[in-house]
DNA sequence: AAATAATGTGAAATATTTATAACTTTATGG
DNA sequence: CCATAAAGTTATAAATATTTCACATTATTT
């Protein structure tokens, strides 16, 4: 399962950083790296609250495909 | 944060017992049983698989209410 | 009413996310 | 170029989700 995200497209044309994002959501900056980076499957609480800061649906944020992660 | 979710009604109107449920999307009858009485808070993953299933979005099944749990 | 199916509970073990912190690398503005 | 901001990495610890298991309760069928 490779997770795939537009978290940072949307928050660059917010015009956010990272911690921004992070303050926002009350998370870590690493938090959102990681997640811009896909490394892991969030909360569905940490999901619905990113994609609550840009108006869209999870659905149109993230994205799984069915690859295992090498 | 509150959890409320709709699964049991989507999935008593789809016919399926919490165990088929549970197969579905390759989780355990117990998880199903715990997010049905919002006990916790899903990983995006679960919680996706889970409204495609019912061919719903994950805004329709879950919400998040702001009431710390008590 | 008895038998069985379905749902619910809770504890312990395991897996995964998230926080924390310290550091590196890359971009950006003076 | 230099200074600083922004983004990325990695390790460890803490928190939380999920599995597993064993049993309790409630519903359903005969």
């Amino acid at each position: 399962m490779a997770l795939i995200t537009k978290i940072k497209a949307y928050r660059e044309k917010a015009g956010y950083k990272q911690n921004e994002l992070a303050e926002l959501v009350g998370a870590r900056r690493e938090t959102i790296v990681h997640l811009e980076n896909g490394r892991y499957n969030p909360s569905l609480k940490l999901a619905m609250d990113i994609a609550k800061v840009f108006g869209v649906t999870v659905e149109e944020l993230f994205e799984f495909t069915d690859e295992p992660e090498k």
